[in-house]
RNA sequence: GUGGAUGUAGCUCAGCUGGUUAGAGCGCCAGGUUGUGGCCCUGGAGGCCACGGGUUCGAAUCCCGUCAUUCACCCCA
Protein backbone atom coordinates (compact mmCIF):
# COMPACT_ATOMS: atom_id res chain seq x y z
CA UNK A 1 0.00 0.00 0.00
CA UNK A 2 1.47 3.68 -0.69
CA UNK A 3 1.41 5.68 1.76
CA UNK A 4 1.83 9.58 2.51
CA UNK A 5 5.89 10.22 2.66
CA UNK A 6 7.17 10.29 5.81
CA UNK A 7 7.02 13.10 8.14
CA UNK A 8 3.80 14.08 6.21
CA UNK A 9 0.72 13.11 6.87
CA UNK A 10 -3.36 13.43 5.95
CA UNK A 11 -5.45 15.61 8.07
CA UNK A 12 -8.76 13.44 8.16
CA UNK A 13 -12.42 15.79 8.91
CA UNK A 14 -12.25 15.58 12.64
CA UNK A 15 -9.21 16.93 12.68
CA UNK A 16 -9.45 19.37 10.08
CA UNK A 17 -12.61 20.46 12.45
CA UNK A 18 -9.58 21.58 15.33
CA UNK A 19 -7.41 23.43 12.13
CA UNK A 20 -10.44 25.41 11.15
CA UNK A 21 -10.94 26.23 14.58
CA UNK A 22 -7.54 27.30 15.32
CA UNK A 23 -7.03 29.19 12.08
CA UNK A 24 -10.05 31.02 13.06
CA UNK A 25 -8.51 31.95 16.45
CA UNK A 26 -5.17 32.89 15.00
CA UNK A 27 -6.79 35.06 12.45
CA UNK A 28 -9.19 36.96 14.79
CA UNK A 29 -6.28 37.56 17.18
CA UNK A 30 -3.82 39.05 14.58
CA UNK A 31 -7.09 41.44 13.41
CA UNK A 32 -7.20 42.74 16.91
CA UNK A 33 -3.70 43.58 16.69
CA UNK A 34 -3.88 45.17 12.71
CA UNK A 35 -1.99 42.46 11.44
CA UNK A 36 -2.86 41.89 7.36
CA UNK A 37 -2.39 38.34 6.20
CA UNK A 38 -0.35 37.89 3.37
CA UNK A 39 0.25 34.89 1.54
CA UNK A 40 3.41 33.48 -0.22
CA UNK A 41 4.69 31.17 -2.71
CA UNK A 42 5.31 27.63 -1.10
CA UNK A 43 8.72 27.40 -2.81
CA UNK A 44 11.31 30.34 -3.57
CA UNK A 45 14.75 30.71 -5.29
CA UNK A 46 17.29 28.67 -2.67
CA UNK A 47 19.19 31.88 -2.70
CA UNK A 48 16.45 33.29 -0.95
CA UNK A 49 16.74 31.05 2.22
CA UNK A 50 20.22 30.43 1.87
CA UNK A 51 21.72 33.84 1.84
CA UNK A 52 19.66 35.20 4.37
CA UNK A 53 18.63 31.81 7.22
CA UNK A 54 22.43 31.52 6.56
CA UNK A 55 24.73 29.25 4.76
CA UNK A 56 26.15 27.43 8.11
CA UNK A 57 22.50 27.18 9.94
CA UNK A 58 20.98 23.49 9.89
CA UNK A 59 18.44 24.02 8.05
CA UNK A 60 20.28 25.11 5.12
CA UNK A 61 22.72 22.98 5.40
CA UNK A 62 21.01 19.63 5.36
CA UNK A 63 17.55 20.32 5.89
CA UNK A 64 16.10 21.99 2.67
CA UNK A 65 13.98 20.42 0.10
CA UNK A 66 15.68 21.86 -2.81
CA UNK A 67 15.37 20.87 -6.64
CA UNK A 68 15.66 22.06 -9.84
CA UNK A 69 12.99 22.84 -12.23
CA UNK A 70 12.68 22.10 -16.14
CA UNK A 71 14.29 25.78 -16.45
CA UNK A 72 17.28 24.76 -14.72
CA UNK A 73 16.20 27.23 -11.67
CA UNK A 74 17.42 25.72 -8.16
CA UNK A 75 13.72 25.95 -6.09
CA UNK A 76 13.42 25.47 -2.38
CA UNK A 77 10.32 24.65 -0.89
CA UNK A 78 10.11 27.13 2.28
CA UNK A 79 11.55 26.35 5.17
CA UNK A 80 10.59 29.26 7.23
CA UNK A 81 8.16 32.32 6.46
CA UNK A 82 10.56 35.13 6.97
CA UNK A 83 12.63 35.71 4.44
CA UNK A 84 9.61 35.10 2.05
CA UNK A 85 7.59 38.00 3.79
CA UNK A 86 10.77 40.08 3.46
CA UNK A 87 11.48 39.09 -0.24
CA UNK A 88 7.82 40.26 -0.80
CA UNK A 89 7.94 42.92 0.73
CA UNK A 90 10.43 44.50 -1.26
CA UNK A 91 8.90 43.00 -4.74
CA UNK A 92 6.02 45.21 -3.25
CA UNK A 93 7.73 48.15 -2.19
CA UNK A 94 5.68 48.21 0.52
CA UNK A 95 8.49 50.46 2.90
CA UNK A 96 6.48 52.79 0.56
CA UNK A 97 3.56 52.59 2.22
CA UNK A 98 2.95 53.88 5.72
CA UNK A 99 5.36 52.07 7.91
CA UNK A 100 5.56 49.94 10.03
CA UNK A 101 3.62 47.00 8.40
CA UNK A 102 2.05 44.61 10.09
CA UNK A 103 1.75 40.92 8.47
CA UNK A 104 0.38 37.49 9.34
CA UNK A 105 0.97 34.38 7.40
CA UNK A 106 -0.61 30.89 7.94
CA UNK A 107 1.19 28.13 5.90
CA UNK A 108 3.05 24.66 5.35
CA UNK A 109 6.82 25.07 5.80
CA UNK A 110 9.06 21.91 4.76
CA UNK A 111 12.38 20.55 6.12
CA UNK A 112 14.23 17.43 5.83
CA UNK A 113 14.46 16.32 9.51
CA UNK A 114 13.64 13.07 11.53
CA UNK A 115 9.86 12.86 12.30
CA UNK A 116 9.08 13.07 16.15
CA UNK A 117 6.67 13.67 18.58
CA UNK A 118 5.80 17.72 17.30
CA UNK A 119 8.11 17.75 14.46
CA UNK A 120 7.08 16.78 10.62
CA UNK A 121 8.34 17.23 7.56
CA UNK A 122 5.83 19.26 6.04
CA UNK A 123 4.54 21.63 8.95
CA UNK A 124 2.24 24.31 9.08
CA UNK A 125 3.55 27.49 10.82
CA UNK A 126 1.63 30.90 11.91
CA UNK A 127 3.71 33.41 12.12
CA UNK A 128 3.67 37.82 12.22
CA UNK A 129 5.96 40.04 11.04
CA UNK A 130 6.25 44.36 12.20
CA UNK A 131 8.47 45.80 9.59
CA UNK A 132 10.11 49.39 9.53
CA UNK A 133 10.00 49.86 13.48
CA UNK A 134 13.47 49.83 15.69
CA UNK A 135 11.25 50.37 18.37
CA UNK A 136 11.30 47.79 21.65
CA UNK A 137 7.33 48.41 21.38
CA UNK A 138 7.40 46.55 18.34
CA UNK A 139 9.54 43.53 20.39
CA UNK A 140 6.74 43.42 22.79
CA UNK A 141 3.75 43.99 20.57
CA UNK A 142 5.04 40.51 19.31
CA UNK A 143 5.95 38.86 22.17
CA UNK A 144 2.12 39.86 23.78
CA UNK A 145 0.75 38.56 20.61
CA UNK A 146 2.28 35.78 20.76
CA UNK A 147 1.35 35.21 24.73
CA UNK A 148 -2.05 36.10 24.06
CA UNK A 149 -2.54 33.55 21.43
CA UNK A 150 -1.11 30.74 23.67
CA UNK A 151 -3.13 32.16 26.55
CA UNK A 152 -6.63 32.13 24.38
CA UNK A 153 -5.81 28.64 23.37
CA UNK A 154 -5.84 27.52 26.80
CA UNK A 155 -2.23 26.72 27.26
CA UNK A 156 -1.39 28.21 30.95
CA UNK A 157 1.72 28.32 32.64
CA UNK A 158 3.76 29.29 29.14
CA UNK A 159 7.50 30.13 29.61
CA UNK A 160 8.63 33.20 27.90
CA UNK A 161 12.64 32.81 27.21
CA UNK A 162 14.41 36.17 25.78
CA UNK A 163 17.84 36.86 25.04
CA UNK A 164 19.60 39.60 23.25
CA UNK A 165 22.36 38.45 20.32
CA UNK A 166 23.44 42.29 19.77
CA UNK A 167 24.18 43.43 16.15
CA UNK A 168 26.73 43.04 13.99
CA UNK A 169 29.12 45.06 15.57
CA UNK A 170 28.63 44.02 19.07
CA UNK A 171 28.18 40.58 18.01
CA UNK A 172 31.82 40.12 16.23
CA UNK A 173 33.27 41.81 19.28
CA UNK A 174 31.72 39.10 21.72
CA UNK A 175 32.57 36.37 19.42
CA UNK A 176 36.35 37.29 18.97
CA UNK A 177 36.40 37.10 22.94
CA UNK A 178 34.16 33.62 23.00
CA UNK A 179 36.53 32.43 20.54
CA UNK A 180 39.65 32.89 22.26
CA UNK A 181 37.81 31.15 25.80
CA UNK A 182 36.55 28.76 23.86
CA UNK A 183 39.57 27.61 21.85
CA UNK A 184 41.46 27.99 25.47
CA UNK A 185 39.20 24.75 26.65
CA UNK A 186 38.30 23.09 23.26
CA UNK A 187 39.92 19.88 24.88
CA UNK A 188 37.01 20.09 27.06
CA UNK A 189 34.11 20.34 24.68
CA UNK A 190 32.32 17.67 22.75
CA UNK A 191 33.24 16.98 19.21
CA UNK A 192 30.22 19.02 17.46
CA UNK A 193 30.91 21.82 19.41
CA UNK A 194 34.73 21.66 18.17
CA UNK A 195 33.26 22.17 14.63
CA UNK A 196 31.07 25.08 15.66
CA UNK A 197 33.54 26.78 17.28
CA UNK A 198 34.78 28.36 13.82
CA UNK A 199 31.87 27.88 11.99
CA UNK A 200 29.38 29.31 14.53
CA UNK A 201 30.75 29.36 17.96
CA UNK A 202 27.91 31.32 19.30
CA UNK A 203 26.07 27.72 19.39
CA UNK A 204 28.28 25.83 21.50
CA UNK A 205 26.78 28.13 24.14
CA UNK A 206 23.41 25.82 23.81
CA UNK A 207 25.03 22.44 23.80
CA UNK A 208 23.81 20.20 26.26
CA UNK A 209 26.50 18.33 26.14
CA UNK A 210 27.39 17.89 30.29
CA UNK A 211 30.98 18.72 29.65
CA UNK A 212 30.23 21.88 27.44
CA UNK A 213 27.44 23.43 29.78
CA UNK A 214 30.62 22.91 32.23
CA UNK A 215 32.55 24.82 29.85
CA UNK A 216 30.06 27.26 28.58
CA UNK A 217 29.06 28.47 31.96
CA UNK A 218 32.04 30.74 32.83
CA UNK A 219 31.82 31.64 28.94
CA UNK A 220 31.21 35.18 28.56
CA UNK A 221 28.24 36.90 28.01
CA UNK A 222 26.44 38.61 25.05
CA UNK A 223 25.05 40.97 27.11
CA UNK A 224 28.36 42.29 28.93
CA UNK A 225 29.32 42.93 24.98
CA UNK A 226 25.97 44.77 23.75
CA UNK A 227 26.98 48.59 21.80
CA UNK A 228 25.13 51.26 23.44
CA UNK A 229 22.85 51.41 21.25
CA UNK A 230 22.14 47.26 21.94
CA UNK A 231 21.99 48.42 25.70
CA UNK A 232 19.39 50.94 25.24
CA UNK A 233 17.47 48.13 23.15
CA UNK A 234 17.63 45.55 26.02
CA UNK A 235 17.04 47.60 28.45
CA UNK A 236 13.92 49.09 27.02
CA UNK A 237 12.59 46.30 26.49
CA UNK A 238 12.85 44.20 29.65
CA UNK A 239 11.43 47.18 31.00
CA UNK A 240 8.38 47.15 29.13
CA UNK A 241 7.64 43.59 29.49
CA UNK A 242 7.84 44.19 33.41
CA UNK A 243 4.92 46.78 33.40
CA UNK A 244 3.00 44.59 31.25
CA UNK A 245 3.01 42.17 33.50
CA UNK A 246 5.36 39.81 30.81
CA UNK A 247 7.16 37.65 33.59
CA UNK A 248 10.16 36.48 31.24
CA UNK A 249 13.44 34.87 32.01
CA UNK A 250 16.81 35.73 30.53
CA UNK A 251 18.79 33.03 29.23
CA UNK A 252 22.07 33.60 27.75
CA UNK A 253 22.50 30.59 26.04
CA UNK A 254 19.00 31.17 23.70
CA UNK A 255 20.34 31.17 20.43
CA UNK A 256 18.19 31.20 17.43
CA UNK A 257 19.27 29.11 14.92
CA UNK A 258 18.81 31.47 11.92
CA UNK A 259 21.94 34.05 10.92
CA UNK A 260 19.52 36.97 10.38
CA UNK A 261 18.35 37.53 14.20
CA UNK A 262 19.92 40.94 15.74
CA UNK A 263 19.38 42.14 19.25
CA UNK A 264 16.16 40.62 20.56
CA UNK A 265 15.67 36.57 20.35
CA UNK A 266 12.96 34.75 22.34
CA UNK A 267 10.84 31.97 22.72
CA UNK A 268 7.72 30.86 24.20
CA UNK A 269 7.77 27.09 25.70
CA UNK A 270 4.86 24.68 27.07
CA UNK A 271 6.78 22.44 29.30
CA UNK A 272 4.05 19.68 28.91
CA UNK A 273 4.77 19.17 25.06
CA UNK A 274 7.82 16.93 26.27
CA UNK A 275 11.17 17.33 24.31
CA UNK A 276 9.92 19.72 21.68
CA UNK A 277 8.86 22.59 24.01
CA UNK A 278 9.15 25.10 21.70
CA UNK A 279 5.42 26.68 20.48
CA UNK A 280 6.38 29.76 19.03
CA UNK A 281 10.04 31.55 18.55
CA UNK A 282 11.43 34.73 16.98
CA UNK A 283 13.42 38.10 17.13
CA UNK A 284 14.55 40.83 15.84
CA UNK A 285 16.21 40.69 12.22
CA UNK A 286 16.89 44.61 11.47
CA UNK A 287 19.44 43.27 9.24
CA UNK A 288 17.35 41.16 6.79
CA UNK A 289 15.72 43.45 4.19
CA UNK A 290 19.04 45.10 3.72
CA UNK A 291 20.63 41.71 2.92
CA UNK A 292 18.05 41.16 0.40
CA UNK A 293 19.31 44.38 -1.05
CA UNK A 294 16.69 47.03 0.65
CA UNK A 295 16.92 49.94 2.28
CA UNK A 296 17.50 49.33 5.52
CA UNK A 297 14.48 48.04 7.84
CA UNK A 298 14.35 47.39 10.92
CA UNK A 299 11.91 44.24 11.85
CA UNK A 300 10.33 42.19 14.58
CA UNK A 301 8.71 39.04 14.15
CA UNK A 302 7.53 34.98 15.36
CA UNK A 303 6.78 31.55 14.61
CA UNK A 304 4.37 29.10 15.77
CA UNK A 305 4.40 25.57 15.22
CA UNK A 306 0.84 25.04 14.50
CA UNK A 307 1.08 20.83 14.81
CA UNK A 308 2.63 21.69 18.15
CA UNK A 309 -0.15 24.21 19.00
CA UNK A 310 -2.53 21.61 18.35
CA UNK A 311 -0.81 18.92 20.16
CA UNK A 312 -0.52 21.26 23.09
CA UNK A 313 -4.46 22.54 23.26
CA UNK A 314 -5.37 18.84 23.09
CA UNK A 315 -3.11 18.57 26.49
CA UNK A 316 -4.55 22.41 27.68
CA UNK A 317 -7.03 23.61 29.24
CA UNK A 318 -9.82 24.42 26.34
CA UNK A 319 -9.42 21.47 23.84
CA UNK A 320 -11.35 21.66 20.39
CA UNK A 321 -14.72 20.21 20.52
CA UNK A 322 -14.78 18.28 17.42
CA UNK A 323 -18.76 17.25 17.11
CA UNK A 324 -20.17 17.43 13.90
CA UNK A 325 -23.08 19.17 12.79
CA UNK A 326 -26.62 18.74 10.46
CA UNK A 327 -29.27 20.86 11.01
CA UNK A 328 -31.59 18.36 9.13
CA UNK A 329 -31.89 14.66 7.99
CA UNK A 330 -34.68 13.74 4.93
CA UNK A 331 -35.45 10.41 4.79
CA UNK A 332 -37.41 9.34 1.88
CA UNK A 333 -39.18 6.07 2.31
CA UNK A 334 -40.45 3.73 -0.24
CA UNK A 335 -41.57 0.69 -0.79
CA UNK A 336 -38.43 -0.79 -2.31
CA UNK A 337 -36.64 0.64 0.47
CA UNK A 338 -33.42 -0.70 0.01
CA UNK A 339 -31.75 -0.32 -3.74
CA UNK A 340 -29.80 -3.59 -3.60
CA UNK A 341 -32.89 -5.09 -4.11
CA UNK A 342 -32.69 -7.27 -0.65
CA UNK A 343 -29.23 -8.90 -1.64
CA UNK A 344 -27.72 -11.22 1.32
CA UNK A 345 -26.26 -9.54 3.90
CA UNK A 346 -23.31 -11.31 3.52
CA UNK A 347 -22.38 -9.59 0.32
CA UNK A 348 -19.62 -6.75 0.78
CA UNK A 349 -19.74 -3.56 0.90
CA UNK A 350 -18.24 -3.45 -2.78
CA UNK A 351 -20.62 -5.88 -4.19
CA UNK A 352 -23.43 -4.00 -2.76
CA UNK A 353 -23.06 -0.49 -3.82
CA UNK A 354 -23.05 -1.14 -7.77
CA UNK A 355 -26.06 -3.27 -7.05
CA UNK A 356 -27.72 0.57 -5.59
CA UNK A 357 -26.37 2.60 -8.80
CA UNK A 358 -28.00 0.56 -11.35
CA UNK A 359 -31.48 0.20 -9.58
CA UNK A 360 -34.13 0.75 -12.33
CA UNK A 361 -36.70 3.69 -11.22
CA UNK A 362 -40.10 2.80 -10.21
CA UNK A 363 -42.98 3.82 -8.46
CA UNK A 364 -41.36 5.39 -5.78
CA UNK A 365 -39.16 7.55 -7.71
CA UNK A 366 -41.99 10.55 -7.10
CA UNK A 367 -41.04 9.84 -3.10
CA UNK A 368 -37.81 10.06 -3.44
CA UNK A 369 -37.39 12.98 -5.64
CA UNK A 370 -40.00 14.61 -3.64
CA UNK A 371 -37.25 14.05 -0.47
CA UNK A 372 -34.80 15.35 -2.54
CA UNK A 373 -36.56 18.41 -3.81
CA UNK A 374 -36.68 19.21 -0.20
CA UNK A 375 -33.08 19.05 0.64
CA UNK A 376 -32.51 21.14 -1.59
CA UNK A 377 -35.52 23.53 -0.38
CA UNK A 378 -34.11 23.28 3.24
CA UNK A 379 -30.63 24.01 2.02
CA UNK A 380 -31.65 27.47 0.39
CA UNK A 381 -32.73 28.52 3.50
CA UNK A 382 -29.23 28.18 5.00
CA UNK A 383 -29.47 25.15 7.04
CA UNK A 384 -27.31 21.88 6.10
CA UNK A 385 -29.20 19.05 5.25
CA UNK A 386 -27.93 15.82 3.87
CA UNK A 387 -30.37 12.47 2.94
CA UNK A 388 -29.35 8.73 2.04
CA UNK A 389 -28.91 8.26 -1.60
CA UNK A 390 -28.44 4.35 -1.05
CA UNK A 391 -32.75 4.49 0.25
CA UNK A 392 -31.77 2.40 3.40
CA UNK A 393 -34.46 1.05 5.82
CA UNK A 394 -35.96 3.83 7.83
CA UNK A 395 -33.90 2.52 10.92
CA UNK A 396 -30.86 2.53 9.10
CA UNK A 397 -31.56 5.98 8.18
CA UNK A 398 -32.80 7.18 11.81
CA UNK A 399 -29.29 5.38 12.66
CA UNK A 400 -27.65 7.58 10.27
CA UNK A 401 -29.45 11.13 11.28
CA UNK A 402 -28.21 10.39 14.33
CA UNK A 403 -25.22 9.84 14.11
CA UNK A 404 -24.90 12.82 11.86
CA UNK A 405 -25.75 15.03 14.91
CA UNK A 406 -28.86 16.22 13.42
CA UNK A 407 -30.99 18.44 14.85
CA UNK A 408 -34.18 17.61 13.09
CA UNK A 409 -35.17 14.87 10.76
CA UNK A 410 -38.08 15.33 7.84
CA UNK A 411 -39.59 11.98 6.85
CA UNK A 412 -41.31 11.67 3.60
CA UNK A 413 -43.35 8.12 3.15
CA UNK A 414 -46.03 7.01 1.15
CA UNK A 415 -48.78 8.02 4.04
CA UNK A 416 -47.22 11.49 4.09
CA UNK A 417 -47.23 12.09 0.36
CA UNK A 418 -51.16 10.89 0.56
CA UNK A 419 -51.85 13.78 2.61
CA UNK A 420 -49.10 15.83 1.86
CA UNK A 421 -47.54 15.82 4.61
CA UNK A 422 -44.43 15.71 5.96
CA UNK A 423 -43.10 14.24 9.38
CA UNK A 424 -41.20 16.55 10.87
CA UNK A 425 -39.25 15.18 13.78
CA UNK A 426 -36.55 16.74 16.49
CA UNK A 427 -33.72 14.70 17.20
CA UNK A 428 -33.01 16.39 20.73
CA UNK A 429 -36.26 17.37 22.11
CA UNK A 430 -38.15 14.00 20.59
CA UNK A 431 -41.23 15.74 18.79
CA UNK A 432 -42.35 14.69 15.57
CA UNK A 433 -45.25 17.05 13.76
CA UNK A 434 -46.89 16.21 10.63
CA UNK A 435 -46.77 19.29 8.54
CA UNK A 436 -48.43 20.22 5.03
CA UNK A 437 -46.00 19.57 2.24
CA UNK A 438 -47.16 23.16 0.98
CA UNK A 439 -45.98 25.30 4.16
CA UNK A 440 -42.87 23.30 5.41
CA UNK A 441 -40.83 26.42 4.23
CA UNK A 442 -42.93 28.91 6.50
CA UNK A 443 -42.22 26.13 9.75
CA UNK A 444 -38.73 25.89 9.05
CA UNK A 445 -38.09 29.37 8.79
CA UNK A 446 -40.75 29.80 12.26
CA UNK A 447 -39.01 27.00 14.43
CA UNK A 448 -36.13 26.38 13.20
CA UNK A 449 -34.04 29.40 12.09
CA UNK A 450 -33.95 31.74 14.63
CA UNK A 451 -33.04 28.77 17.15
CA UNK A 452 -29.20 29.40 16.75
CA UNK A 453 -26.53 26.78 15.47
CA UNK A 454 -23.27 27.21 17.37
CA UNK A 455 -20.29 26.89 14.95
C1' G B 1 22.61 11.64 11.01
C1' U B 2 22.91 8.49 16.15
C1' G B 3 20.43 5.35 19.85
C1' G B 4 15.98 2.70 22.10
C1' A B 5 10.86 0.74 21.63
C1' U B 6 7.01 -1.10 18.52
C1' G B 7 4.52 -3.26 13.82
C1' U B 8 -1.85 -8.83 14.61
C1' A B 9 -9.34 -6.56 11.61
C1' G B 10 -11.18 0.41 9.92
C1' C B 11 -9.59 1.81 15.45
C1' U B 12 -7.59 0.15 20.50
C1' C B 13 -5.34 -4.17 21.75
C1' A B 14 -5.16 -9.92 23.58
C1' G B 15 -2.64 -14.26 21.58
C1' C B 16 1.48 -17.79 28.04
C1' U B 17 7.80 -20.75 27.33
C1' G B 18 6.82 -22.26 18.79
C1' G B 19 1.51 -26.80 18.05
C1' U B 20 -2.38 -26.85 13.42
C1' U B 21 -9.83 -23.49 12.36
C1' A B 22 -5.93 -16.08 14.84
C1' G B 23 -9.45 -13.64 19.11
C1' A B 24 -11.94 -9.46 22.06
C1' G B 25 -13.91 -4.54 22.59
C1' C B 26 -15.30 -0.42 19.67
C1' G B 27 -16.83 0.82 14.69
C1' C B 28 -19.43 -0.92 10.10
C1' C B 29 -23.76 -3.90 7.80
C1' A B 30 -28.32 -6.52 8.83
C1' G B 31 -32.19 -8.59 11.97
C1' G B 32 -35.10 -8.51 16.77
C1' U B 33 -39.60 -3.69 15.90
C1' U B 34 -45.42 -4.41 8.75
C1' G B 35 -42.50 3.20 9.17
C1' U B 36 -38.62 5.72 13.88
C1' G B 37 -32.13 7.10 16.27
C1' G B 38 -29.58 6.70 21.25
C1' C B 39 -29.91 1.46 25.45
C1' C B 40 -30.18 -3.90 24.98
C1' C B 41 -29.98 -8.80 22.35
C1' U B 42 -28.67 -11.85 17.86
C1' G B 43 -26.17 -12.63 13.37
C1' G B 44 -22.72 -11.00 9.48
C1' A B 45 -18.75 -8.75 6.67
C1' G B 46 -13.72 -7.64 7.46
C1' G B 47 -6.83 -10.28 8.67
C1' C B 48 -0.77 -12.69 2.63
C1' C B 49 -0.39 -11.60 11.72
C1' A B 50 4.31 -4.81 7.95
C1' C B 51 7.59 -6.98 3.99
C1' G B 52 11.76 -10.45 2.62
C1' G B 53 14.79 -14.35 4.14
C1' G B 54 16.38 -18.08 7.84
C1' U B 55 15.88 -21.94 12.00
C1' U B 56 12.17 -25.99 12.68
C1' C B 57 8.26 -31.75 11.44
C1' G B 58 5.62 -27.11 12.47
C1' A B 59 6.47 -19.73 13.03
C1' A B 60 1.82 -14.32 14.40
C1' U B 61 5.29 -16.43 18.20
C1' C B 62 12.55 -17.59 17.67
C1' C B 63 16.89 -15.25 14.54
C1' C B 64 18.63 -11.74 10.60
C1' G B 65 17.58 -7.90 7.07
C1' U B 66 14.32 -4.11 4.93
C1' C B 67 10.50 -0.65 5.53
C1' A B 68 7.23 2.04 8.61
C1' U B 69 5.67 4.10 13.22
C1' U B 70 7.25 6.09 17.79
C1' C B 71 10.44 8.18 21.84
C1' A B 72 15.04 10.55 22.82
C1' C B 73 19.71 12.95 21.04
C1' C B 74 20.93 16.69 17.35
C1' C B 75 18.19 20.88 15.82
C1' C B 76 13.99 23.61 15.82
C1' A B 77 8.16 25.66 15.31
Amino acid sequence: MLRAPRGTGDVLPSESRKWICLEKVLREISFKYNFEEIRTPVFEHTELFSRTVGESTDIVEKEMYTFEDKGGRSLTLRPEGTAPVARAFLEHSLGQGPLPQKLFYIGPMFRYEKPQAGRYREFHQYGAEILGSPSPYSDVEIIALAVDIAESLGLTGTKLVINSIGCPVCRERYRGDLIKYLSARSDAVCEDCRKRLSKNPLRVLDCKNVSCKAVTSGAPSMLDYLCEDCQKHWEGLRELLLRMGLSYEVDTSLVRGLDYYTKTVFELKWPPLGAQDAVAGGGRYDGLVEALGGKHTPGVGFAMGLERILLAVEKGEKPFREERALDFFVIALGQETRLDGGEKASATRDERIPAAQNAAPGADDDIFRRGFFLVREIRSLGLSCDFDPLRRSLKAQMKQADRLNARYVAILGEEELEKKMVSIRSMKEGWQKEIPLESVRDFIEKEVLGRGNQC
